[in-house]
DNA sequence: AAAATAGATTAGTCTTGTCTAATAATGAGG
DNA sequence: CCTCATTATTAGACAAGACTAATCTATTTT
């Protein structure tokens, strides 16, 4: 049974692969907080305990057991950002480090029967598919925003950075997991866009924000 | 800020002082599953952080600091397992331990949240108060019900333990928070007594379960 | 009052997980 | 092909928190 740092390595690892295809040393201090010296010795345990394989220099890659491991933690982590958004009244961005601290509570039980309080949902408050018990994720098609074009009609499906500020700006707009969009026009020297949400007046959109939408195709 | 462990022995003294009037070394160590020499090194720490005092050879006793801080562990423990038990459907009798977990998360804005959600109740799934939150507790007269005589109405407002086999124990003979009972009979020569619930028909008692089952005057 | 016993404390060790500093490997540019 | 900047690793130190063994204190028994 992993310790708490452990899992925080493991899930580390693991949120970068998914992320790009490799999960370097320096990722994984920074993401942790740790200095790279550390993690290269917990690599070397995890190794050892067969979670992944470390090649030095050249990153770490999971193993199944360390995948199945890491998809527990995500679902777990999910679920109570959901928990903590539709019980609770949590703003989707304050539940972060909260779900954090909640998703190393250990007991199979209690994860079932969150699942289950919940209605077993399939993605989180930020649109973020949730793993089921046994770590399969249901899979959507989704585009980011910024790679739509003019006159797309879209869907937004996730948020894929999870930031206060992104998301309160987000909010103040009234752009929500679900919200459909019409792009109306794409300003080629910036690459900010011009959308229009279903129900409401059309407004601007930096790239920077864009880039961190996924969308998923909405009837046209 | 405490540590995980810091906290536990807080709360450790603050029950022992609670059911007894000491809290000494060797008690502390049982409850936590360490060796009393640990647990003097921990004491000595605490007191110097102004958590508790610590008499070599004599106990500890907790400063209003310490009081207050085991007050809001034990507000965090309870509300947790009123929503493990009203919501997750758990029985009273597993949420122990994963309760045990859940009280270290650190987030005010969660507990009161949590708190509202749950109706801010005054009591958790075994009958003791949960303390407001500034730590109040609000005190009910109740008694042992092996201290009731025959003839006496009561109704259950706690039980003073919570092993899982006296918690089923009560379970499966229909004892709940709030059961209305008459008392029959007592048995002078094994403490035992008779108890006839408002709804059903009598059935015994031992010494051992009356002893843990604080009760309230009910309506003669 | 002395001895015995239960419990508490101290001293020293070990493990875990972190750090800093020193060393080594990789990959890019000249 | 060599050098350099970046990144990784190793080695050694350190703090927290647990343990065992040895010592000490308080209390009870004789």
């Amino acid at each position: 049974m992993p310790t708490r740092s452990e899992e925080d390595h493991i899930k580390a690892v693991y949120t970068l692969l998914q992320e790009g295809d490799s999960a370097f040393t320096k990722d994984i201090a920074e993401r942790l907080q740790n200095k790279a010296s550390s993690v290269t010795v917990m690599l070397k345990k995890l190794a050892e305990k067969g979670f992944l394989k470390h090649e030095p220099y050249y990153g770490a890659k999971l193993t199944a057991k360390g995948r199945g491991f890491a998809l527990q933690l995500v679902r777990r982590h999910r679920l109570w950002e959901t928990f903590l958004v539709e019980r609770l009244g949590f703003g989707w961005d304050e539940v972060h480090e909260v779900a954090e601290q909640m998703e190393h509570v250990k007991s199979e039980k209690l994860i079932d029967k969150l699942d289950a309080y919940l209605g077993k949902p399939h993605f989180d408050p930020h649109g973020d598919p949730i793993p089921d018990k046994k770590g399969v994720i249901r899979e959507r098609k989704t585009r980011r925003l910024d790679s739509c074009a003019a006159g797309d009609h879209v869907r937004i499906a996730a948020v894929s950075e999870t930031t206060d500020g992104l998301l309160r700006l987000l909010d103040s707009k009234g752009l929500r997991i679900g919200t459909s969009l019409m792009v109306q026009e794409v300003h080629a020297f910036d690459g900010s866009m011009d959308v229009k949400p279903k129900s409401g007046s059309a407004f601007s959109l930096s790239k920077d924000v864009s880039h961190h939408l996924q969308v998923e195709k909405g009837k046209p």
